[in-house]
DNA sequence: CTACATGCAAAGAGTTTGCATCCGC
DNA sequence: GCGGATGCAAACTCTTTGCATGTAG
């Protein structure tokens, strides 16, 4: 797979590191998973591929591949979730609070809206893959509110 | 202290409660922080105060003082962090990430952003106190960008 | 005086680390 | 073959829990 035009197999070696199965199978994992994935969703879907890997491993490469940007790490509440990055314009998005479903909010939109508000206040604002929490419009039906 | 304008003893008490010098410290630690605190910040305070008290009973202290919305919790990064609530408006913060200053948001000048935002996916935002990462001027002259 | 809150100590979850072995280059 | 990456097990941090004792109301 050569997940939409970045040759990460080529990022990983001109840096002098090496692609193993691992790291393979763990892109793959986070790629499959189509969102924000925890730990565990990530986990899960290794094994699924290659049963004998080993926490800690998944835990580095995790790290790893965050750090070349190939996936991105965030917060969701206090989860820790992971998500590509390949091939994704900045983005955020919208969680719903009671069904956990996502919307993909483009950057622009958010960024326009957000570095007005800092610069009233001296400050450039860099927002970093924004979570904005709420309730989709299903869910408000549900709930009425 | 009468913690700006609610009696939060007669709050605790009402709801069947008691005031222990335990609750009366941590809510005064949090308060004395001014601003986000984690639980380090917070149990360092409490200790000047009172040093015989035990970690677990802060943590015990804070998940009672933010269930009843007399503080605040929230994250930054992966750091979990609380803030007195007592007498403040629903707000945001903008905080540098480098020289970690914070400065605090009306929450209707984000909200409106956002929630235009949100709308026009179908979601209900509910921005529950929003933390921008950014830089301040300070830091943005120093670092230049 | 009664029940809730605390202190203590132990358990528990989640994550990181040290080191011998393995394997990509 | 060399040096980085992995597996394994142990350590570590942060947080929670059970229970006897203390104390607010």
């Amino acid at each position: 797979m050569t997940h939409n035009t970045v040759d990460y197999a080529a990022l990983i070696r001109r840096k002098g590191y090496r692609l193993t199965l691992q790291r393979r199978v763990v892109l793959d994992a986070v790629c499959a998973c189509r969102g924000h994935a925890t730990f565990q969703d990530v986990l899960e879907r290794v094994r699924a591929e290659y049963a004998g890997i080993d926490p800690s491993t998944v835990y580095r490469t995790l790290d790893f591949l965050a750090e070349l940007n190939l996936i991105a790490s965030s917060h969701i509440g206090d989860q820790h979730v992971y998500e590509i990055a390949i091939g994704q314009l900045p983005h955020h998005h919208l969680v719903c609070r009671v069904c956990g479903a996502e919307v993909q909010i483009d950057d622009r939109e958010v960024s326009a809206a957000l570095e007005a508000i800092g610069r009233a206040y001296g400050f450039t604002v860099e927002p970093n893959h924004l979570i904005l929490s709420g309730l989709c419009r299903a869910c408000r039906a549900q709930q009425g509110g």
